[in-house]
RNA sequence: GCCCCCGUAGCUCAGCGGAUAGAGCACCGGCCUCCGGAGCCGGUGGCGCAGGUUCGAGUCCUGCCGGGGGCACCA
């Protein structure tokens, strides 16, 4: 059992014990009592806010409570606390002596990479991540990698957190996108420019040149479409990316589950027809207008194909849980899909939008827009070739979803010594320096159970194992929350702990007790994991040499 | 007009309702006969504005001011 549920079961154990002797009524809110590790390492090892939220209700006062609570915790004291203390308006602040860091060190070192850091917060639920789904009318651009890399990394995450992670593609390969695609095509074959409002990038010569398929307009679209789909995986693979399903738009057309789903809204009258076209009565659910499924030209709207596909989802494949990662500029299509989830009888709580906001470039400067169509859009291709595909990756994910990021192509490019990736990856370079020099030096690391772990003592050695005891938490956010960044954050951290460490604990120096040695190294095989672990979720490398 | 996101240090960004708000870059000053100095240590500097909820607000609510993105018989 973990310190931290081992002071958790204390306080709520003393908690009652109290509540019965005094006859409180104390009714915990569970989601509002924390255990935490105070930011000030003055204020102790954990700390609790259970006596200030719990005090009003029971009719005591917060420093009253907290009282009785230390006099009860103090009398009978979980497994390593030396002290328990009120503090500030009411916290109870515990002190531990190193026994409890030792013992999560070795916890860690029993569980290894693949068992450490596997919090169970998905239960097994099932759930599918979509997210990129770009149209394949053009190779994919920055922002594409931004959301992507995010959802490629929650699914990493969700997946260590318990849940069973499907990942997914949806592939736009029908409509007019690809009729626009297969004209661009058909008119740079003929030497011609593109019409009005077509896709202008150079990329549509080079296919020209390379099309010998019959003047079919749809039918050089979709040739286009699966040489640019091509690139598309090719270019994703490269940053690591890799997509359990991709599904085709046009597959879901042909099976007749678009006309199946546009029936199964007509059975309970939420579609009408109007000016030749076939409506959704959206409105019914909560939007802001009523939309159309199907055209007075007889194809089916997006959107109409878009419920088939959710309705394949959850209906048909059954995912309890469904993420769409879409880009911020899609956030008008968000209220009609929920309407129409909604509408077939799904509860819209099982889907989840997560909505990615736009990466702006700029480059030494002068900003770049970002279109596909102008052809002027910065592809993944570029910036990866740039500055590498773990650079990409960690940029990516330092910051949240929600924020809008603006992201200079030249500061990386010139200066990219200073990029962050480069500090955490000499983190795990020097780690296998270590083990170079230990095998140089003839050093050889004992088996663990011939180790003593306890003369790990130093301040250095202490926040280091404080870290890395942190992160099977941080991945249980990382997971609830949706939010990848949170091990980012977390990885930086234990780089620059790490960093600490090694300039101040010489490992295998001459002087240095030998015991205190395979301490250290087992400390560093430790850190070795955590790291693994932690950029393992983010899809970054952790080269063992630079 | 309506909807979503964001205003945190000079810049790019972190920050489960908790105690004295953090990091990188930039700037200033220290540390290499020593396992990788792409490192370590220290310093300068900040929550857009106004109310509210709370024992406690950068975090939640309302309004305002700024910025971005949406509101198609396009996808």
């Amino acid at each position: 059992m973990s310190t931290r549920d081992l002071l958790a079961d204390s306080v709520s154990n003393a908690l009652s014990t109290i509540a019965r002797r005094d006859g409180l009524s104390v009714e915990v809110d569970p989601g509002a009592v924390h255990l935490e590790r105070p930011a000030r390492r003055e204020h102790g090892d954990w700390s609790t806010n259970v006596a200030l939220v719990t005090a009003k209700r029971a009719g005591t006062n917060p420093r009253a409570l907290a009282g009785a609570l230390v006099e009860q915790l103090t009398a009978d004291p979980p497994l390593h606390v030396t002290s328990v203390e009120i503090a500030g308006p009411g916290f109870i602040n515990f002190r531990l002596e190193n026994g409890w860091l030792i013992d999560s060190l070795a916890d860690l070192l029993a569980q290894g990479e693949e068992g450490y850091a596997r919090p169970d917060v998905g239960h097994g639920e099932t759930v599918q991540v979509e997210f990129i789904s770009a149209n394949p009318t053009g190779p994919i651009h920055v922002g594409n990698g931004w959301w992507g890399s995010y959802g490629d990394a929650l699914a990493r995450v969700l997946d260590r957190a318990g849940y069973r992670v499907s990942r997914e593609y949806y592939v736009n390969d029908t409509g007019g996108q690809i009729r626009t695609l297969g004209e661009s095509l058909l008119a740079r074959r003929r030497g011609d420019d593109v019409p009005e409002g077509g896709y202008q990038g150079e990329y549509v010569n080079d296919l020209a040149a390379e099309f010998d398929g019959p003047d079919d307009v749809t039918a050089a679209g979709r040739w286009a479409a699966e040489q640019i789909l091509d690139r598309i995986k090719a270019t994703l693979a490269s940053v690591g990316i890799i997509f359990d399903e991709w599904y085709s738009q046009a597959s879901i057309e042909e099976s007749g589950a678009v006309d199946d789903t546009i029936a199964l809204l007509a059975e309970k009258g939420l579609v009408f027809e109007q000016d030749g076209a076939t409506w959704f009565r959206a409105t019914e659910l909560g939007d802001t207008r009523d939309r159309v499924l199907r055209k007075a030209n007889g194809d089916a709207t997006y959107l109409a194909g878009d419920l088939a596909y959710h309705r394949d989802k959850f209906l048909v494949r059954g995912f309890d849980r469904v993420i769409d990662v879409f880009g911020a500029d899609h956030h008008g299509q968000v209220a009609s899909l929920m309407a129409g989830v909604e509408a077939l009888g799904i509860d819209p709580a099982r889907l989840e939008v997560r909505l990615g906001q736009m990466v702006s470039l700029v480059d030494g400067g002068e900003s770049v827009k970002m279109g596909k169509r102008a052809g002027n859009a910065i592809a993944l291709d570029s910036l990866v070739a740039d500055i590498g595909p773990d650079a990409t990756r960690i940029l990516s994910l330092m910051s949240s979803l929600d924020q809008a990021t603006t992201f200079d192509l030249a500061s990386v490019r010139e200066q990219s010594a200073d990029n962050p990736v480069f500090y955490v990856q000499m983190a795990s370079a020097r780690i296998g320096g270590v083990g170079r020099k230990a095998v140089e030096r003839g050093t050889v690391r004992a088996p663990l159970d011939q180790v003593d772990l306890t003369l790990l003592s130093h301040e250095r050695e202490l926040e280091l194992i404080r870290c890395l005891e942190e992160l099977p938490e941080v991945v249980a956010a990382a997971a609830e929350d949706r939010a990848p960044t949170k091990v980012t954050t977390w990885v930086r951290r234990l780089a620059s702990s790490f960093h600490g460490f090694y300039h101040d604990c010489p490992i295998l120096a001459e002087d240095v007790d030998p015991a205190v040695a395979q301490a250290r190294l087992w400390l560093v095989e430790a850190t070795r994991i955590g790291l693994a672990i932690g950029l393992g979720l983010l899809g970054v490398s952790a080269p063992e040499a630079m």
